[in-house]
DNA sequence: ACCGTATATGAACGGATGTTCAGATAGAAC
DNA sequence: GTTCTATCTGAACATCCGTTCATATACGGT
C-alpha cells in the first residue's frame, strides 16, 4: 500500500479526508494522529501537509462538505403542496440521508468543540440553516392549521431530536427495516405536532 | 491554592472528580491531561494517582456515579396510579434532573467510546435500565389502552432522544421558563404516543 | 513532645504529538 | 531524453503525554 515517491495523485486528497473521517468518528478527533491517518493512506505523515494546512482544518472540511452535502441534497428536492406532506417529506429524508452517512453525522456533533471558534461558527450557521428549513414547514402548517404546536422553534428542535436518535440504535438487517423505521417515526412526529 | 504536602485531606478526592467533570466535559477526555487536572486541584500530577488507579478509572467513576445517581433518584419517586401520569412523571423528572447536571450528561453519552470495552458494558446495562423503566410504562399504558405505539423499544428510544434534545439548547433565564419548556415537551411525547 | 503514616512533591521514564523542511524521486511536458 | 515540478520521504524539532517513585512533609494519635 505503501506510495512511491514523486507520483502524482489527484485521489490522495480524497483518500485522506476518508480515513480522516472514519478514524475521527472511531476514535474521535483528539484521539486520532496524524501518523495514523497516514498510515491509513500509506504515506508518510509529512505528506498530509500537501492537502492540509493543519489538523484542525481537515476537521473542517470534513464538515463542512457534510453540512454542504446536506443542504445542496435537500435543496434539490421537489417542494411538496401541502404542509403535512412536506414535514412527510422531511422526516423521510433526515432519516435516510443521515443513515446514510453514519460516520459525517457523528463527526458533526461530537467534534464540534474541536473547531476553532471561526470555524464553529460557520458550521453553526449551516446546521440553523438546515433547522430553518424545517420550522419553516412547521410555521407554514401551523398558519393554515394542519399542526398545532406551541412554539415553532421548540418544535423543531424536538422533531430533530427525535429524529436524530434513530442513528444512535439503527442497523442495517436489524429487526427492524428502514420502510418500518420511517414508518413509526412518521407516525409519532405527525401525532406530535397535530391535534 | 497550592496544597501543602503531609496535610490530610478527605476532600481531595471530590475535587480531583469535579474538577474532571468540568474538564472533561468541556474539552473532551482525550484532550485534558492529568496536569491539567492537577492544575485545576492545585496540585501535582503524581497525586492524582493517590485517588485513581488511571485516568480511566477516573472517567469511568464519574459516569458510573452520575448512573447511580439517576437510577436511585430516579427509584424514590411515588409511582403514580395511571400510565398516563407515570409517562407525566418521566417526562417532568428526565428533564430536570438532567438539566441539574449538564456536564454529567454531556459526558455520559460523548465520552461512552473512551471506556475500556468492560466498563463501557456496565455503563451501558444501567443505561439500559433507565430505558426499560420508559419502556415499562409505555407497555402497561399499551395495555390497557392508554397508549398506541407500534413498537414499544422504538417509541422509548424516540422519547428519549426527544427529551434529551433539550439539554442541547435550554438555558436557564432563556426565552421560556423551566415550566413552560416541560409544558411545551409533554405535550408532544403525550400526542406523539396517544391516538 | 514525638512518632507513624497518609499525603504531596518533583523529577524522571519512554514514547507520542503536530508540524517543518531539505533532499530524493517519478511522472509530465517539450 | 532531458528538464521541470508536483509529490513524498525521513529525520528532526520542541513539547506534551500517562505513570512511577524516592523523598519530604505535616497532621492525628499516643
Amino acid at each position: 500500500m505503501a506510495r512511491t515517491q514523486g507520483s502524482h495523485s489527484d485521489i490522495t486528497g480524497p483518500r485522506i479526508r476518508k480515513a480522516a473521517l472514519r478514524l475521527f468518528a472511531q476514535q474521535g478527533y483528539a484521539a486520532v494522529s496524524m501518523r495514523q491517518i497516514a498510515a491509513e493512506v500509506g504515506v508518510q505523515a509529512g505528506a498530509l501537509y500537501n492537502y492540509t494546512p493543519d489538523k484542525q482544518s481537515l476537521l473542517y472540511r470534513l464538515m463542512n462538505d457534510h453540512m454542504q452535502d446536506l443542504l445542496s441534497t435537500y435543496a434539490k428536492l421537489e417542494r411538496p403542496a401541502t404542509a403535512l406532506e412536506a414535514l412527510h417529506q422531511f422526516v423521510g429524508f433526515h432519516i435516510r440521508f443521515h443513515l446514510e452517512r453514519p460516520d459525517e453525522v457523528f463527526i458533526a456533533y461530537m467534534e464540534l468543540r474541536n473547531l476553532t471558534p471561526e470555524n464553529f461558527g460557520e458550521i453553526e450557521a449551516l446546521r440553523r440553516a438546515y433547522e430553518d428549513s424545517l420550522e419553516q414547514i412547521l410555521k407554514d402548517g401551523q398558519e393554515v392549521g394542519a399542526f398545532l404546536v406551541a412554539d415553532t422553534k421548540m418544535a423543531t428542535l424536538a422533531v430533530i431530536a427525535m429524529l436524530n436518535g434513530v442513528m444512535t440504535w439503527y442497523r442495517a438487517g436489524g429487526r427492524l427495516s428502514l420502510d418500518e423505521v420511517e414508518q413509526v417515526y412518521w407516525d409519532m412526529v405527525r401525532r406530535s405536532v397535530t391535534a
